[in-house]
DNA sequence: GCCAACGTTGGC
DNA sequence: GCCAACGTTGGC
């Protein structure tokens, strides 16, 4: 099993949105890094939900449902871009910020932090737990 | 709204 | 294949 991060504006698609729609298509992944993370993710790896833009902290859990498949909303390039279907699995009872998380010298090694631009990344087993126990606690 | 970081495009 | 110009993301 392998841990994820996404990203997702609020004002497009919020955590809220996700539980509203219990399965989403994760489409609209136009960087390449991002899409080889995307095809890597295998069925039951689980991710961490980032609100960026607005909320800037990490909202709840999902789960993936579907390995990568061609992007639909690519229509220009076929086979060039990747989506995967993913669903909600948890709710933070405490939101983890990305100041929270800046400010925790175990997590400074964090794609978050330093490659602030990635929408797709991945997450240490180590991470994983931390930030998992900070947010359930 | 600004700007840094990063990615992409296109001329050479 | 290099690099300048440009566009986008995302934190502040």
């Amino acid at each position: 099993m392998h841990y994820w991060l996404l990203k997702s504006e609020p004002f497009v698609f919020s955590w809220d949105n996700l539980v509203e729609n219990e399965v989403e298509s994760w489409e609209g992944v136009r960087n390449y890094q991002a899409r080889n993370y995307l095809r890597s993710m295998r069925w039951g790896d689980q991710f961490f939900f980032y609100h960026s833009n607005e909320g800037l902290c990490i909202v709840g859990t999902g789960e993936i449902v579907e390995e990568a498949f061609d992007d639909p909303s690519c229509t220009d390039h076929p086979g060039r871009w990747s989506t995967v279907n993913v669903k909600p699995l948890m709710k933070f009872k405490t939101p983890i910020s990305l100041s929270d998380i800046k400010a925790m010298p175990e997590l400074k090694d964090m794609v978050l932090v330093n490659n602030t631009r990635l929408s797709v990344q991945p997450v240490t087993e180590f991470e994983w737990n931390y930030i998992l126990k900070l947010g359930t606690f």
